[in-house]
DNA sequence: ATCCTACCTTGGACATTGTCTAAGTCAAGA
DNA sequence: TCTTGACTTAGACAATGTCCAAGGTAGGAT
């Protein structure tokens, strides 16, 4: 992520302290937080940072590609600043916890021509749902 | 579907004006409804079906496992009457049309033990996104 | 350096989807 | 037919996300 601000640069995009902000606190590896996780932590560094302004940013985000959307449960979509490496979800159905992983093989040649009804399929997202060690007590 | 009433009934459950009309929304082939949309056509034939009694009643049949949820995009889940025969589903990124669909191979099979971290993986589930037919225009 | 202006941010109202509760109703066994 | 515990109801509430008008500001233009 740390040259993503760079990337928004040359598209044109005004550089703001919202957006720092929001950027930073996606910086890392497996993280996947709500957009009320982003604005808390966004929050501490920037207190008067707004809902709002955090929702369109990253809705601008994913927009371009630098940041994924994630729903894995049909509560809040998650954001994931992996996005430059394609990988799939394994999410602890007791508690939520999420980790990147990477399976074997191309999910899209498993989809036979008969089963595509015409459509132009763009990509194939796969969700690994289980118990994590933690949970498993 | 036809039978769910008679294995509600093995389990002990009333048998409800209510439920029987939920069953019968959700009886059929490609049906991906939201709790909405159910709660619309329940209304059609019980008009004073109240709004709280269609989640719960699909609550319940997604809890004895008669009906899938699926949530394919963040927004209101929808819920999948063909449980009985694993499949996988295809959906338009533009207006949102769903299909089942049967994809060679088993996806869990693609997941290396190194990549597991320690869950135990209950099931995989893949979503392919395009466009539809009728929306490439 | 300062000015301009289009784009960005803000706060709060509003929308959508889902959950909870207290009171009334009813299916099904006794 | 009676009884009773499970079911349903209406509506308040909660969680998440969107929209808008008014004000602020980044960055090019002068």
């Amino acid at each position: 992520m740390s040259d993503l601000l760079e990337r928004l640069r040359e598209r044109g995009w005004r550089l703001t302290a919202q957006r720092r902000v929001v950027a930073e606190v996606l910086d890392g590896d497996h993280v996947h937080y709500t957009a009320d996780e982003v604005h808390a932590r966004a929050t501490d560094r920037l207190p008067e940072i707004a809902r709002a302004t955090v929702y369109n940013t990253l809705s601008e985000l994913v927009a371009i590609g630098e940041v994924l959307e994630v729903s894995t449960d049909g509560r809040a979509k998650r954001y994931d600043p992996n996005a430059r490496h394609t990988h799939q979800h394994l999410v602890c159905s007791r508690c939520g916890t999420i980790r990147d992983v990477h399976p074997t093989g191309d999910p899209l040649k498993a989809l036979p021509e008969a089963e595509r009804y015409g459509f132009t399929i763009a990509d194939a997202t796969v969700t690994y749902r289980g118990t994590c060690p933690n949970c498993a007590s």
